[in-house]
RNA sequence: GGAAAGGUGGCCGAGUGGUUUAAGGCGGCGGUCUUGAAAACCGCUGUGGCGCUUAGCGUCACCGUGAGUUCGAAUCUCACCCUUUCCGCCA
């Protein structure tokens, strides 16, 4: 949610911003327009209020009672004017949130204006330990089937397409990787949080999820639970409606939680293997901090991140997106990309946002510099930290052998307990 | 799922239609006193919106949420949500 001060103080701006984004500007002037009408009923109905109030209070000691009668007749009359303006007000307040809610947060100075992800900017790639394969190298779904660790066929029979079983060590692997990840975070300073899979639809719309992307969401047809698309819902909401104490600055957390999405805008892409599934795991890093901390935060995520592909010898490049990729909430965002020899390609693997106020304003995240101060709004930043089937793909195909077995990278071994993977069990 | 009780400021807690402008207490902040501290005493104490002559002032809203009754609602009515206890079911 952007400020409606900045609306108006700055309207061309937010339109230059919008614009950049390659979203339609036309919605600023109509928050204009409805922010103005608004503000002109609110006083009339205010004033009418105040005369309520004040009279009411004189109707309750007169003792005359025509009197009495008339002021109350009258008051009836200034009742009756006071529920019509509410009602316009209603309407235009339900307009106002709602064109306000689709607007997508400002980006920061420092990204790049683009149209679409051609125009991302790469700023280095980064080469991995791990020596070059003198032979051939596979994709995934050849390893895991092969290895008897992904069974594609038994998971569209139990859910349908785009589901997977894993049995024996690829089941460990994912575990071991999850563990790991989660024991890196921490040892990165952050805490550890377990979180509920199902949230409330006001949790998604103060994470900026809803009402824009519900297409993409899961949900209870009876009750209102919506499966997480990502960690970064709950964990938005952890301290939605609070007012944190400047000292408790910044709040650091990790979690790991599966991610359901109905891949809507994706159909059809992405089809072979486990990159893109309806149902994936993720460990997530999230982070609320003063305004003026957040671009330091957001840095440090980043090597946070990297961190993960480093100790796993893995090479990555580091892209930082343009105006027209970055996320709805998002004011800067950078993409670590892994490379994966078997499937040919650089793999997502983590997005790491700084956020600024934009989630903060909807879920009302405020903290105190000091006693007595006025609350201001955090700023917060998400990170992936990492998506699992991706990192998942880029350990099988970057750490297989000749032989078609696959070598356990040295940091998760105590956490998957084997050296190498020949077959599905010991 | 059934029954009962309950939801009031940072916390406890009073409040069954109009001097409630939400009592009182605790905590917190400031002050008096003190060598210092404690005690005692005095003062202050939430969030948001709108307006203005903007260190402030005025006004409106907020007592779980939403509707309703009324000139006037924390208080009355209805629905829903949540909490606690008991019963049932269950990993």
């Amino acid at each position: 949610m952007l400020d409606i001060n900045l609306i108006r103080k700055e309207p061309e701006v937010v339109r230059q911003a919008i614009i950049n984004r390659g979203n339609d500007p036309t919605p600023v002037d109509e928050i204009l327009a409805l922010d103005t009408q608004r503000r002109e009923i609110l006083a009339r109905s205010e004033r009418l209020r105040a005369t309520r109030n004040a009279v009411s209070k004189e109707i309750g000691r007169m003792r005359d009672e025509a009197e009495r009668e008339a002021k109350k007749a009258e008051m009836r009359r200034v009742g009756d004017e006071i529920a019509m303006l509410e009602a316009e007000l209603a309407k235009i307040e339900a307009q106002l949130g709602e064109l306000t809610a689709a607007l997508p947060n400002l980006a920061d100075p420092r990204v790049p204006v683009g149209p679409d992800e051609t125009h991302n900017v790469l700023l280095r790639v980064v080469e991995g330990a791990l020596p070059k394969p003198d032979f051939p190298p596979k994709p995934h779904w050849e390893i895991g089937e092969q290895l008897g660790i992904i069974d594609f066929e038994r998971g569209v029979k139990l859910s349908g397409s785009r589901f997977y079983v894993l049995n024996g060590w690829g089941a460990r692997l994912q575990r071991g990787l999850i563990a790991w990840m989660l024991d890196l975070r921490l040892r990165q300073g952050y805490e550890e949080r377990y979180l509920p899979f199902m949230v409330k639809a006001q949790t998604l719309f103060a994470a900026g999820q809803l009402p824009k992307f519900r297409d993409n969401l899961y949900h209870d047809a009876e009750e209102d639970f919506w499966m997480v698309p990502t960690a970064e819902v709950p964990l938005t909401n952890l301290h939605g409606n609070e007012i944190l104490d400047a000292d408790d600055l910044p709040r650091l957390y990790t979690a790991y939680t599966p991610c359901f999405r109905r891949e809507k805008m994706s159909a059809g892409r992405d089809v072979r293997g486990i990159k893109r599934g309806h149902q994936f795991d993720k460990v997530e890093m999230y982070a609320f901090t003063k305004p003026e901390e957040s671009d330091h935060y957001l840095e440090k995520m980043r090597e946070d991140a990297e961190a993960t592909l480093k100790e796993l010898g893995l090479t990555y490049r580091v892209k930082l997106l343009c105006t027209g990729d970055l996320g709805f909430a998002s004011r800067i965002t950078y993409d670590l990309e892994v490379w994966s020899p078997g499937v040919g390609e650089w793999l997502e693997v983590s997005s790491v946002s700084n956020v600024g106020d934009f989630q903060a304003r909807r879920a009302n995240i405020k903290f105190r510099r000091e006693k007595g101060a006025k609350p201001e709004f955090v700023h917060t930043l998400n990170g992936s930290g990492l998506g699992l089937p991706r990192t998942m793909i880029a350990v099988l195909e970057n750490y297989q052998q000749a032989d078609g077995s696959v070598v356990v990278p040295e940091v998760l071994r105590p956490y998957v307990g084997t050296d190498v993977i020949r077959q599905a069990h010991a």
